[in-house]
DNA sequence: AGCACGCCGACT
DNA sequence: GTCGGCGTGCTC
């Protein structure tokens, strides 16, 4: 007979412990999938297996005598011991529950779920491109990651690789190699649907039957049945978006982020992990020792200075392939249009050049911010934008909250707190042009399609994603020349290829530079320069226009340049300066309830306990309550508390929230509690 | 989260 | 009497 701890699998969080039982059945293992009595509960609860005892010596004796048995053990499903050490880890990372961690790891669907045998790969089909000559830098990248796949070696790699310098390529031979000394790989994409290329050529290399693809139109069953596959090691590749990080892959050799740098690696949902810290934690547990590679031609600053660190081992590829060069770039300064009388968001410049290549034959893809991102307050004669004194971050305007004095508004930083009164004149230049930008973007496309009749105009954003179909419709009628003008978000970006692309036309710099959020600048360039990079793909050298209220700053100016090394140190020094990631960690505690003033007393109560249990000196790194950028959002209110945790200290605050919480949750019982307190450490918005 | 227990009001 | 509403408490 053997002891087992398990944790069950309920919501409560009251029951966020191990619990230990005695099993008969000595086929039991870390990481079975257990059925056990529970409490009263009538039918038996499902729970996993976190520790096997082969005696009682070390369980406490108050619980010795209350011991039940395990019902039974599903012989089904397990995980393995690497993938339970690692689900344990992410509770104390993330501050969740251990059910919430270990779940990321599980089959969604259960064997009961009804399973459609159907290939779910229909529709994809692979080709391997002709192999070409490596350049000496691929060559160079192959060789180093090779030696480390080959000894076993924990070691990380960042690809920092402009468009088209051939990462994929490196990837699958680094896949090869793995597979050669009979090791498990995952290829992590930011969006499935989006990144056809590099799943074809994966399948194309390796044959469909030897690549799982896992993506987010799979029924329960199929998803079961690819994940049996995996578990049983029937398929030793898997290819899939951020939840693939958790693939059953036993003896896991190589990880492969591409596009790093991608905000959809940060997970909206409880357990908030992060991608990329999930790749490290699995590949270097003892059972893997395996080789991680992020690619990314824009990586994120954090990223980039881990590699400057040596965290990461980096790998620079400067060549694109056939040497296509860049695409030549310019900056339309907005303030000079608004004072020739061009009230359209559309510069002179812009249309004329639009007129040209349409002319000419030419297709023109235009990019817009993220849809719908709220205002921010900029001076349209100067370009002057209100900042914080304190955080450095834009203040965003509040609309008909009086603030005493009667005045139209006020601005607001929602990270310290600080206020102001909205100005009627702009600060700087006296102008009365000061104008809360930010909204309407749709309007973009009926200008377009107004300065422009004679052309066919499609626009392309998050909406038509979901609708399954439309945007493979939409890009193939872009591909094949039916459509001129294709307006899109930077969901169209990435990665896609079109060879008739003559002009990029970036509309608005400022707003993705202006949403109050420290990685502001970061998601600007990053943004400018993928925009680029799809200009010009064909044999022409393609042109780049960025309109920009702020053509001085040192996002675009780099960005237009193609320039990252000098982007990365100014913004490192923002950072540093500013005390952000990567000189710190973010933490950002969300408080929710129907009740606004419930969820401020939490806010509140949480901001003084935290307060009282931080030493001394850490006191002015917690913020004062906020409301939320979004402060209502379907009927239920929302306050936000940020704690700025310097670098090196994450376990420490995180044992302080995490003990505020135990105590939240066990006066929760005696009274009802009416919030509900989420925590998320470097959020990737603060929404 | 379940689930049982138990205490009270309302009804065949 | 006794049915059932839900507040309270416990879980190896």
């Amino acid at each position: 007979m053997k002891y087992v701890d398990v944790v069950i699998d309920n919501k409560s969080n009251s029951t966020d412990s191990f619990f230990t039982y005695k099993c008969e059945d000595d086929s039991v293992k870390v990481g079975s999938k257990v059925y056990v009595p529970f409490a009263r509960s009538k039918n038996p609860r499902e729970g996993y297996v976190v520790a096997v005892k082969d005696d009682a010596s070390d369980i406490d004796e108050k619980v010795l005598d209350k011991l039940r048995s395990v019902e039974s053990v599903d012989s089904e499903v397990s995980l393995t011991e690497e993938m339970v050490r690692s689900a344990l880890w992410m509770r104390g990372r993330y501050l969740c529950r251990y059910i919430d961690a270990i779940r990321c790891f599980t089959p969604a669907g259960s064997a009961a779920v009804r399973r459609e045998k159907q290939n779910s790969l229909a529709g994809e089909r692979g080709y391997a491109e002709p192999v070409e000559a490596l350049t000496d830098e691929q060559e160079e990248a192959v060789r180093q990651i090779d030696e480390a796949i080959e000894g076993r070696k924990n070691e990380r790699f960042l690809i920092h690789g402009v468009t088209g310098s051939g990462k994929t390529e490196i990837y699958i031979r680094a896949a090869r190699k793995a597979l050669d000394e009979g090791r498990g790989v995952i290829i992590l994409v930011p969006e499935i649907s989006l990144t056809g290329q590099i799943i074809e050529r994966f399948l194309g290399n390796f044959g469909e039957d030897s690549v799982a693809v896992l993506h987010s139109k799979l029924s329960a069953g199929e998803r079961y049945d690819q994940w049996k596959k995996i578990r049983e090691g029937d398929t030793r590749i898997v290819i899939g978006a951020r939840s693939a990080a958790f693939a059953p892959v036993e003896n896991l050799g190589l990880m492969v982020v591409d596009e790093e740098h991608e905000s959809t690696y940060k997970s909206d949902f409880t357990p908030k992990y992060d991608t990329v810290e999930v790749a490290i934690k699995r590949l270097q547990d003892k059972d893997s020792n395996g080789v991680l590679i992020l690619g990314s031609a824009t990586p994120s600053v954090v990223t980039y200075s881990r590699a400057k660190e040596g965290i990461y081992r980096l790998i620079e590829l400067t060549k694109r392939y056939n040497e296509v060069s860049l695409p030549k770039t310019e900056i339309v300064d907005m303030r000079g249009e608004m004072k020739e009388g061009n009230r359209s968001v559309i510069s002179r410049r812009l249309a004329d050049e639009m007129k040209r290549q349409l002319d000419a034959g030419k297709q023109v893809m235009l990019f817009l911010n993220r849809r719908g991102y709220s205002t921010f307050v900029s001076c349209r004669e100067c370009g002057y934008v209100a900042k914080c004194p304190t955080c450095g971050l834009s203040l965003t305007y509040h609309k008909g909250r009086a603030s005493g004095k009667g005045s139209s508004g006020k601005l607001v930083c929602h990270y310290c707190g600080h206020e102001e009164a909205a100005p009627d004149k702009c600060p700087e230049c006296g102008s009365e042009y000061v104008r809360y930008f930010g909204s309407g973007t749709e309007k973009i496309e009926e200008t377009i399609r107004k300065l422009f009749p004679e052309n066919t105009v499609d626009r392309l954003d998050l909406d038509s994603v979901k609708k399954k179909g439309e945007l493979k419709k939409k890009l193939k009628s872009f591909e094949k020349g039916g459509t001129d003008i294709l307006i899109g978000t930077q969901l169209i970006a990435k990665g896609l290829d079109f060879k008739n692309v003559g002009l990029v036309g970036i509309i608005s710099a400022d707003v993705t530079l202006n949403i109050p959020d420290f990685r502001s600048p970061e998601r600007a360039f990053q943004l400018i320069t993928q925009a680029a990079g799809r200009a010009g793909r064909g044999s022409d050298e393609g042109l780049v226009i960025i309109q920009t209220y702020s053509p001085e700053h040192y996002a675009v100016q780099m960005a237009a340049e193609h320039d990252y090394a000098h982007f990365y140190e100014a913004e490192d020094k923002f950072r540093k300066f500013m005390m952000y990631p990567p000189y710190s960690d973010i933490f950002q505690i969300m408080f929710t309830s129907e009740k606004p003033e419930a969820a401020l007393a939490g806010a509140e109560k949480w901001h003084r306990r935290i307060g009282e249990l931080l030493p001394e000196e850490d006191r002015g790194n917690l913020f004062t309550p906020q409301e939320a950028y979004m402060s209502k959002i379907r009927d239920t209110y929302r306050y936000s508390l940020v704690i700025k945790c310097p670098k090196g200290k994450r376990h420490q605050y995180s044992r302080v929230v995490y003990k505020v919480r135990a105590e939240e949750t066990e006066e929760a019982r005696r009274k009802k509690q009416d919030y509900i307190a989420v925590v998320d450490i470097n959020p990737y918005s603060f929404t």
